[in-house]
DNA sequence: ACGAGGATGCTCT
DNA sequence: GAGCATCCTCGTG
């Protein structure tokens, strides 16, 4: 899934006008894997879930929004993809507006290059007025959704350890336009450097 | 171009 | 009290 979004569109209808990105880049994140924030839900031992804590809502139907609240100040979003029960998800990373630009400009009235409005997944939320308001809602229908992108381009998609992470960083997860200004200038997650 | 450090709040140990 | 799926500013080269 995180790769089959790379192209895709992802659409904000907001009040002050329509609000249109193509995703350059994405992360995977599955309940087998020590970076999932709902890693330690899973019994390993009975194979069930418990219910509580961050991460639960991981677990909910495909196509939901699962929008974190990072180093608190910045909101991710994130759209679940397994079966109901199933943990995981995506991770949006980075989009190239397409629409709305003068919107996303004035939303964030200090970037001075264009590429720094969205190559960041706090800066896109930030851009695209994604909050926590946003958390559970069902991301194939309207104000926040997915679209197929017309017309699908066939894209160069590169993958890398997954940023910002330190646990997981051997899985190759990250998907990204290769070239594209809108990925983010973050560096991936790297075991030799992290010393962990 | 790149690296260091601060902001800021929630979860888990 | 540490760690965190980040961003921004300011220093150096």
């Amino acid at each position: 899934m995180a790769r089959d979004l790379i192209g895709r569109y992802l659409v904000r209808e907001h009040e002050e006008g329509l609000l249109v990105g193509k995703i350059v880049e994405t992360e995977a994140y599955t309940q087998d894997d020590p970076a999932f924030h709902g890693w330690r839900l899973v019994d390993r031992a009975t194979g069930t879930i418990r219910p509580k804590g961050r991460g639960y809502d991981l677990f909910a139907a495909p196509g939901t929004a699962y929008v974190y609240f990072n180093y608190g100040m910045y909101w991710l979003l994130n759209v679940v993809t397994e079966p109901e029960g199933v943990g995981g998800a995506v991770l949006i990373r980075g989009v190239e507006p397409i629409e709305g630009i003068d919107v996303m400009r004035a939303r964030r009235p200090n970037v001075r290059r264009l590429s720094d409005l969205t190559n960041g997944p706090g800066k896109l939320a930030m851009a695209f007025d994604i909050d926590g308001s946003f958390h559970g809602t069902n991301l194939t229908l309207p104000p926040l959704y997915f679209t197929e992108g017309s017309p699908r381009e066939r894209l160069p998609v590169a993958t890398s350890p997954r940023i910002g992470i330190t646990r997981g960083v051997d899985l190759h997860w990250r998907f990204y336009v290769e070239g594209n200004p809108f990925v983010s200038p973050g560096k991936p997650a790297r075991l030799d450097l992290k010393l962990r």
